[in-house]
DNA sequence: AATAAGCTGAAATAAAAATTCATGCGAAGT
DNA sequence: ACTTCGCATGAATTTTTATTTCAGCTTATT
């Protein structure tokens, strides 16, 4: 937590950095151990760059500065976890079964592993704050983004929260057009660039709430570009990538880390609250209550 | 020096440090996470010394410099963040956040790991034999398992498969009273004693339809024990478990690796098929086609 | 062919780190 | 009691490092 992520951060923005950008990411990829003795001089040109690409490097992956990229690495380097493996997984008829699985586990893993890892602490609590202050949350995804926001929807009812989200674009014009200042407007959307969520996160963002976005860290995300607090999340999967849903696990986990702060906020009411619904989804059960079943789960 | 315990090398040199120098030491060693963010004539200035003294203490603990120290405190403290953490996930708002957030990670990945090592590739070649053959595929779960049935129905409308799902109680009973043994009907509850879900399994398996069901392993298990093929899934989470997905996260997986399975059977026009209904779904994009973003996801 | 958009590194500026050095203080020697 | 020495200290300076600016250049766009 707090400092970290950043060589995710290189390896996901690498293809829409620009050459020179590109040549020194490569490059602190390869020697992450190495950077540490680096001075921007160095670094530019044992990469045949400048200093102002090493710059324009750190900004674009959205770090503070050089010694911010340098601090970053180390912590990075220190927890030790450069994954294995190859980056896709491929729909491949003659790949044994059982070895896909194996990639569709590793893959998945390093998604929740890199996305939690990215997580700031002081994002987390920000976001915290203003669930718990909101007048309305509003949540918005279609496809399978809609399986995270219903999700979302579920637990923070669960937590007694005014939260609302549909699928449907017109319902939800009609919502967002009405919101203001005091009120959350959340989007959900893996690649940014889904047309009806940019749209009436642009509204939200219009009309004055605040603004955080569920999706890729990429310096050029349009849909990240307009939030307030954007949740970076991170996933590898097939190119035609049926079957596995990396981007999707990654995402529940990223909220599931925020609803999990949120209820630490409020242990105490949290407490009753789950009690009084888990008791009422109970009366549907087919055993009774002493059942050793694990309760909140359907 | 490489990157390493520095922390330890500053208390055990504490007792014969100059005044100015123990005072910045003494500082570092109780702040040891705010000297990322500092400047040498920052931490000078907080500690009430000179940059000269901060660089003398840099000397007198032999790292190369300020830089270095930051780099190494950094790294120290990563080290240190290992997971730690017990076998539950609680509600107590005493546990730090970022221990709570390791926890959830590690319980995440172990529910990921029991389910897919505990699924046979015997069972899963049944399933995706089933699944081709089937005049209709049903799916139906409620509550939180309706978003993992959601997602199925998604990934396999992606692939032409004939699936219906639908959360409501009375349209589902409809569909499933026409059930005959072409049909598969799968179910989704973690418990699997969820009243609803179990009444229409029953009268699927009566309707002598292949029935299948993912739920979580239990000699007990209602659910299971009326499946013609049980899928089991493995999740770990505190009691009252707001926020941790752990049984949604391995009931998703699971079926990603059946899913995943399926389309490697028919991959030629898998390929087709999904290139047909992302192109579809990228006309709602707001870039060009020429774009980086990963496919399928939205 | 004209125009815009955006990369690029050289050079200038700003910021930070490291050194130098004058000062002061206390202990040891006379 | 007074000098001398050793060394701790931070202000001021120098050196190094990071960052910004900008003009030229490439590459798409119309």
């Amino acid at each position: 937590m707090a400092i970290s992520g950043v060589l995710n951060r290189l390896s996901s923005t690498l293809p829409t950095l620009a050459n020179s950008e590109a040549r020194i990411a490569r490059w602190i990829l390869e020697n992450p151990r190495q950077l540490v003795d680096l001075t921007v001089k160095d670094l530019a040109h044992i990469t045949g760059s400048s200093q102002a690409a090493v710059i324009r490097l750190c900004k674009s992956i959205q770090v503070s500065g050089y010694q911010g990229l340098k601090v970053s690495v180390v912590a990075d380097i220190a927890r030790e976890e450069r994954p294995t493996g190859s980056r896709f997984l491929e729909i491949d008829p003659n790949t044994p079964l059982s070895s896909s699985i194996q990639s569709l586990k590793r893959h998945t893993i390093m998604g929740i592993n890199r996305t939690l890892n990215d997580m700031r602490e002081s994002d987390i609590d920000r976001m915290v704050q203003h669930l718990k202050q909101a007048r309305w949350i509003v949540a918005y995804g279609i496809g399978a983004s809609a399986v995270v926001v219903k999700d979302f929807q579920q637990k923070l009812w669960r937590l007694g929260l005014p939260v609302f989200c549909t699928e449907d674009f017109h319902i939800m014009a009609t919502i967002v057009g009405q919101l203001t200042k005091d009120d959350i407007f959340m989007a959900v959307s893996y690649s940014g660039e889904t047309a009806e969520v940019l749209e009436l996160t642009q509204l939200a963002h219009k009309r004055g709430a605040f603004v955080t976005v569920l999706t890729r860290f990429d310096r050029k995300n349009p849909l990240a570009r307009l939030a307030d607090l954007p949740i970076y999340i991170y996933a590898y999967e097939a190119s035609p990538r049926i079957g596995a849903s990396s981007s999707l696990i990654s995402s529940l986990t990223a909220m599931s880390a925020l609803l999990f702060a949120l209820a630490n906020t409020f242990a105490e009411s949290a407490q009753a609250k789950l009690s009084d619904t888990l008791d009422a989804v109970r009366s549907h059960r087919v055993t009774l209550p002493s059942s050793d079943t694990p309760d909140g789960e359907i």
